[in-house]
DNA sequence: GGACACTAACAGACAGGTCTGTCTGTAGCA
DNA sequence: TGCTACAGACAGACCTGTCTGTTAGTGTCC
């Protein structure tokens, strides 16, 4: 279960440094089990790291946590960028393609949901833990309204909520369950609010 | 800070009995703070009562969370079927009045989007506690697709699942800013895509 | 009506574990 | 010499859950 098993040179120059191996074994647990579920003692343990050494990194859990919702921002914008590209030039067809992401994620194993939407449920506003969250859900808006200004949408703030809303909501029924028939809704309805917000009235 | 402050008789014969104000701080300190965040101790403090009569009453944390989730799911539940009604006889009419319940509660002090979906953030598939959050959210589906059905939708299964992906999604991002403007969107949503699957095609 | 057992609730010590975070000491490499 | 990392003891708080003992109201039987 540990991270980096055991390299050559037993504690220096190991393969993956000590902060990668941290932040990797941090995300697994995190995501899997929930930021207060898992203690720093267990990410320490699994990921092969001296006490000393991960509160040199990370100061406070916090910064860990911090550097974890980063880590969920990249890769979830990425695949949302990626779904989006890949529906084509057209930027009412890639409003409608980004929720391919959903369904791809939907089929990983150990699939739960948005990681920032459950930390939200652990973390009470106010904390530098929860404005990173309410960073990422207002870039991903802000990236989905000027696709909506390009597609030509008549209220493209107005879609891009309701798309972002689909989209969440797809993300929060997935930490209840994975069942594959959320994403594909979630595009369906995406597909009948992007057409009906193009269309000239 | 305590519930139900010194009753005359001190112990026995308060005002209002041990279970209830039990439940009752549980309510209130587990939907602002989150579950794990929250402590038997600190329940059992604020509700003023013994921690042998907690204990007697919920063998196991687990079990008062149990009766916590029952709690909101007779609220919010009640919320959703209050808000359809008022929205006149017509099925259709009810299928997008039920997001006033979101607009409702995203109005209320310390609202903090909903208590099941914030649960399913701290609890991993395969608990009793897991189970109760999938029991209701399929419930609420039910609900919904009955209602769509009596509308004479084409696909009721497919509206219901739309309609409360986005109802999801308006609880979701209600954790984590309570803007007035995604219940607005949510209905909006909900309003065109009624209307979608009611015209005859 | 009065004695008595029962029940619900109170108060709080205690156990054993886990939490975050600090600190000391050591080893290898540049 | 200094940096990075390892190993692990330690502190103090907090976690769930158990247990002992007390007190007051209630129902029952004589």
């Amino acid at each position: 279960m540990t991270e980096a098993p055991a390299s050559p040179t037993p504690h220096h120059r190991p393969i993956r440094p000590a902060r990668e191996r941290i932040l990797a074994t941090a995300f697994r647990l995190f995501y899997a089990q929930g930021i207060r579920a898992v203690g720093v003692d267990r990410i320490i343990a699994e990921s092969g790291v001296a006490k000393a050494t991960f509160y040199h990194h990370f100061p406070a859990k916090d910064d860990l946590v911090i550097a974890y919702l980063d880590e969920v921002d990249e890769t979830w914008t990425g695949q949302l960028l990626a779904a989006a590209e890949a529906a084509g030039p057209r930027p009412g067809d890639q409003l409608v393609g980004m929720f391919d992401a959903l369904a791809n994620a939907c089929r990983r194993e150990g699939y739960r949901g948005c990681g920032f939407i459950n930390a939200a449920a652990e973390n009470t506003p106010g904390t530098p833990v929860h404005d990173r969250i309410l960073a990422h859900k207002d870039a991903v808006r802000a990236w989905v309204r000027s696709l909506a200004e390009t597609a030509g949408a008549r209220e493209p703030g107005s879609l891009a909520r309701m798309l972002t809303l689909l989209l969440d909501g797809g993300l929060a029924s997935g930490s209840v369950d994975a069942r594959p028939d959320a994403p594909l809704a979630a595009k369906a309805a995406a597909r009948s609010l992007v057409d009906a917000a193009l269309t000239p009235a």
